[in-house]
DNA sequence: GATTAGGCTTCG
């Protein structure tokens, strides 16, 4: 029960309290604290009568002298006491005047009369919301309804005890009184910061009576106002006070005023929010708030749909629920806020160009969403509001302004340094609910922006992937710096994985067990042991890959080559006779001779011309026919582009395509024997004097359809629930840090991939001895004939610290 | 030590 009685033999009040508890005195007590762990020691001045209020419920008014103060003449030394409901029938008879008493976990609101009695400018009061317990301190034991009142967590209140609320249907309201309402938010104003001393909120309600209500509503703690994130919400307020303004009657909140509020889907969660220490609700408010929401969605077209950014329009007014990424103060009356919703936006999106010292978030963030956030900006009275935000909060950011950035020529704005694009601001003012309201991890609104953050995170891994793989590239090349490689280095040992993610971090494991009961296609995190791979012999594990039809192609071997570079040049396939000699052209010089003891054999090599060629032979541009696959070797070394070509018809032509079309750096370029329509050398012309001479370029200009080095190569993982065979394809040197296309021809790269597998799946080694492998995988189908198989690939996951390899 | 706001779009 919420009386208790403590006696003057059993100590000091502060030992017989919780030791968590703070006494405050009267001249202390602020406006917008919370005093759930602070009590006040009083000497009851005077008690007055209890009555009824329009709400039905008892209210007991006491005034309270601190009782240890010096005896002064302050008008902080009194204060007036409200108490609601239930607790009036214990105290109205167990307190008499002159007791002392100490009273709990009140709410400190501004007394309407100060001015009139000289007290306290605020005032005490205490009801079942607040979680007040009373406890009347006695000199002696003596006979009164408390003292039979054992100490007992108020949490324990009996049904017994239980409270009738009434609640007035809103077009029964009348002037003059106070009174419990229930009703749907049909329009809100969410707190902000008044002219005065307090936050204030406006919330326009209806119910099924087709009632009405404006309610104005003030705290000094915003926390104590209704926590409505969006019309529609059910609201229960009770203690609002009806009074008339312009000729309508509208509420303000009298005292014990409390709210509770839910979110107005039928059927969802009905756990409301509140600030409430504790509060009935019965069966009947149940039903009540179901009716109601079941009542407005039928009734009522006030549920707007959300808006994402990716619907939104130029010169409209929209709700937007995002999560913060970053902030900036932009001036003295604005600020930046770089949010996203998961959507991308098909405007293009008006940058604000701030300096990045000043831009509060995490840079990898910023830079990693910046397709896909947007810059709002914040003006005058919500720069507060703004400013006390926190990175990585969920936030609705009500009445948000789009338009097209207009480019002013006579004023320079900000959206000339940048692209004009589509502006988000939030003006000044409260009109239309301006403002921006803070939403809890739990709610339903954020659990939705969640799945909608993490799968855009997912979504678009390829174009996300690019931007993280540039992260960790800067990373790494930062990573000279101490803290950073102990902050890396902490991180791994933490881990303890031998693979890391570059993304989704946050996402937690799933057991293989339950990845593969599910059906794709999917995503997840997982914890695992290679157990094995394929192919053991890693030269096989580079292939080669055509954008184009998505071909894999084994890359020729040596032996390959050789020959049919001899056939080539075997005087049978040559249809032009091998001694007539390729005269000069415009745009090379033609060398030719005997292949040394080879008499049959002409190697003719054509010099492209060039300024640069003949300065810098590494630079320079080849054309060779005849050659061997060692000469071809050789030459690789001297010069910077070869190209093998054959004369067999008259003009200079490629190779079949099992033969490298260029030769660059000592990089083997193919092209797809499907995909591409070779074109003669002449084409080649237009690049000799201007190139670049650049592997994509002449691929295009010989009508050449360029093969890509990929990793290809499949991991058997395995966390103790079960095991799947996981692909992972890696074209971009991620999940290795090594360049397929190098890993080819250079021997230290591929001691160096040896040295990665073994330790990834030590050779000879129990699984008990195996790393850990941290990894992303997304599940998917694959037709294998008439049947549908479950695949795995490995995403975002690279090899931990492969640079120290 | 009483006031704040009392829905109703924008300077940017």
């Amino acid at each position: 029960m919420p009386l208790q009685q403590l006696r003057e033999s059993d100590g000091p009040i502060e030992a017989q309290l919780p030791s968590h508890m703070q006494r405050i005195k009267f001249e202390k007590l602020q406006l917008s604290a919370l005093c759930s762990n602070q009590y006040v020691v009083g000497t009851i001045l005077v008690k007055f009568t209890p009555h009824e209020s329009g709400t039905g419920e008892k209210i007991f008014k006491m005034v309270l002298e601190e009782s240890t103060a010096q005896q002064s003449v302050s008008n902080l030394a009194t204060i007036n006491t409200f108490i609601f409901g239930k607790l009036v029938i214990d105290c109205e008879h167990a307190l008499k005047q002159g007791d002392t008493v100490v009273l709990t976990k009140f709410q400190v609101s501004t007394s309407p009369s100060a001015s009139k009695d000289g007290r306290h400018a605020l005032q005490l009061e205490l009801s079942e919301e607040t979680g007040t317990t009373v406890y009347a301190y006695a000199k002696s034991v003596k006979e009164s309804a408390a003292s039979s009142i054992v100490h007992s967590p108020i949490i324990q209140r009996p049904k017994i005890g239980m409270q009738d609320y009434t609640y007035v249907p809103l077009n029964q309201i009348k002037d003059g009184v106070t009174v419990n309402v229930y009703g749907v938010v049909k329009f809100f104003k969410p707190p902000y910061r008044s002219k005065g001393t307090d936050f204030c909120s406006t919330v326009t309600i209806v119910d099924a009576s087709n009632g009405r209500l404006n309610c104005v509503l003030f705290n000094g703690n915003s926390d104590l106002l209704p926590k409505i994130y969006k019309v529609g919400d059910v609201v229960r307020f009770h203690r609002i006070k009806i009074q008339e303004f312009n000729k309508e009657l509208q509420a303000v909140n009298a005292a014990g005023f409390s709210a509770l509020t839910f979110d107005g889907t039928p059927g969802a969660s009905l756990k409301p929010r509140t600030s409430s220490k504790s509060y009935q609700f019965t069966t009947t408010d149940q039903l009540t708030v179901e009716e109601l929401r079941r009542w407005a969605n039928v009734n009522l077209s006030i549920h707007k749909p959300t808006v994402k950014l990716s619907e939104v329009k130029p010169a409209e007014y929209f709700d937007l629920t995002c999560q913060l990424i970053a902030k900036a103060v932009v001036d003295h009356s604005s600020v930046l806020l770089k949010v996203w919703d998961g959507t991308k936006c098909p405007h293009t999106l008006w940058q604000i160009p701030v300096d990045m010292n000043t831009l509060e978030g995490d840079p990898a963030d910023i830079h990693r969403l910046c397709k896909l956030s947007a810059d709002v900006l914040v003006y005058d009275n919500h720069v507060g509001a703004a400013n006390s935000l926190k990175v990585g909060t969920y936030v609705t950011i009500h009445n948000i302004h789009t338009k097209f950035a207009t480019l002013n020529t006579e004023k320079p704005s900000r959206s000339l340094d940048t692209a004009p694009g589509m502006e988000f601001h939030l003006h000044g003012g409260t009109s239309y609910g301006r403002g921006i309201t803070v939403l809890p991890e739990d709610c339903s609104d954020v659990q939705q922006l969640r799945q909608s953050l993490e799968s855009a995170l997912l979504a678009d891994q390829d174009s996300l992937g690019d931007l993280t793989l540039l992260e960790i590239l800067n990373t790494s090349s930062r990573s000279s710096a101490p803290e950073r490689a102990t902050a890396t280095h902490v991180e791994r040992c933490h881990q303890e994985s031998a693979t890391v993610l570059t993304a989704h971090q946050h996402i937690k494991s799933t057991s293989i067990q339950e990845v593969m009961d599910q059906t794709p296609p999917q995503k997840y995190r997982i914890r695992a042991k290679m157990v094995n791979y394929q192919p053991q012999a890693l030269h096989q594990s580079v292939k080669l890959y055509c954008p184009k039809c998505h071909s894999l192609q084994e890359i020729p071997c040596d032996d390959h080559i050789d020959n049919l570079l001899q056939d080539a040049y075997s005087p049978d396939s040559m249809a032009v006779a091998p001694d007539s000699q390729s005269p000069d052209a415009l745009w090379y010089q033609t060398a030719t001779w005997e292949a040394e003891g080879q008499r049959h054999r002409r190697i003719t090599v054509h010099f492209v011309k060039s300024d640069e060629a003949q300065r810098i032979p590494e630079r320079s541009t080849i054309l060779v026919e005849g050659v061997t696959l060692n000469e071809l070797y050789r030459l690789s070394k001297r010069f910077g582009s070869i190209i093998p070509i054959t004369s067999r018809t008259k003009c200079l032509t490629l190779n079949e395509l099992s033969i490298p079309f260029l030769i660059q750096d000592r990089k083997w370029h193919y092209g797809c024997r499907h995909c591409s329509h070779p074109q003669p050398m002449d084409a080649l012309q237009s690049l000799s004097q201007t190139g670049p001479w650049e592997s994509s370029v002449i691929a295009k200009i010989l009508g050449i359809q360029l093969l890509r080095y990929v990793f290809v190569m499949r991991f058997t993982l395995d966390d103790g629930s079960g095991s799947l065979d996981a692909l992972l394809w890696d074209e971009a040197e991620r999940f290795f840090g090594i360049s397929a296309t190098d890993v080819v021809v250079d021997d230290a790269l591929q001691e160096k991939l040896t040295r990665i597998m073994d330790t990834l799946c030590p050779p000879r080694t129990s699984k008990d001895d195996c790393p850990w492998l941290e990894c992303c995988i997304k599940s998917y189908y694959v037709n294998e004939g008439s049947e549908q198989k479950t695949h795995y690939q490995i995403f975002d996951t690279v090899v931990a610290g492969a640079e120290d390899f």
